[in-house]
DNA sequence: AAGGATTTTGAGACTCTGTCTCAAAATCAG
DNA sequence: CTGATTTTGAGACAGAGTCTCAAAATCCTT
């Protein structure tokens, strides 16, 4: 059997993604857990988002230098708004571009299964 | 002045990513380029890549581990599908998206002024 | 076709992200 | 409190990408 256990570390990672809407790499939250007081190992720190992601209860992406980053998240499907000075980061509904991908799902003969659409701005605190 | 020469390992890098319309990683280029009999550093792999992609001669992508993967690519602003499969890259146009994009341009305060969309799938010769 | 100014290349050291191992520590149930 | 189980941390390791600088290639001029 295999329980899950609730330990510092964990919460202390929980509590840190829970207070900001965006994505955070694993350096950053190496460094945020540093200056909290709660030093995290590398290690946990990537077991634990790791988990996190698995369990649909945080959302996996890759930023522009291709680093892992993390953040709390809906499961539902989705896309982002992501401002590019402070991170900060909007859901967007998928509505309207489900019909543009129907008309798509067959194309030059590709059966299209699933896509990825990120949007980029500044957010109303950056303008 | 700076001058552009015309070199062995570059034209050995184009003629790879000419063949196939496809992403290609540093490293396979590095591995098909010794196969081919004309052997490439990878500093120069990375410097020749760097400069397509400045040029808009190229795209850039990161892949799904986060590696930087090139293709040759028109110029204009489009999306990809991408097979899961081979790795074969169909262009497709943005069109009815853009109707998309407008209605959102002002979401909750983001102004937004980018977009990224790639498609997911299997190509005719995968399915 | 030879010389020389300029650009490009390659080998290898280096950095950084992410993975893995395994003994020690923490958690929890009884 | 004890013991079975899970989790953690330190550090070794792997791989992508960057950087340096001397040597080689390119091209222009004559």
């Amino acid at each position: 059997m295999e329980t899950e256990y609730e330990t510092r570390p964990r919460e202390a990672i929980a509590r840190i993604l829970r207070a900001e809407p965006r994505f955070f790499s694993a350096a950053e939250l190496c460094a945020r857990l540093d200056e909290s007081g709660t030093p995290v190992s590398r290690a946990t720190v990537y077991r634990t988002l790791e988990r996190l992601a698995a369990k649909g209860e945080a959302a996996l992406r890759l930023n522009d230098r291709g680093e892992a980053t993390f953040m709390f998240c809906d499961s539902g499907h989705h896309h982002h708004a992501i401002c590019r000075s402070c991170g900060r980061v909007e859901d967007v509904a998928c509505g309207a571009l489900d019909s543009f991908v129907d008309r798509l799902r067959s194309l030059h003969g590709f059966q299209l299964d699933d896509h990825s659409l990120e949007f980029h701005g500044k957010c109303r605190s950056c303008v």
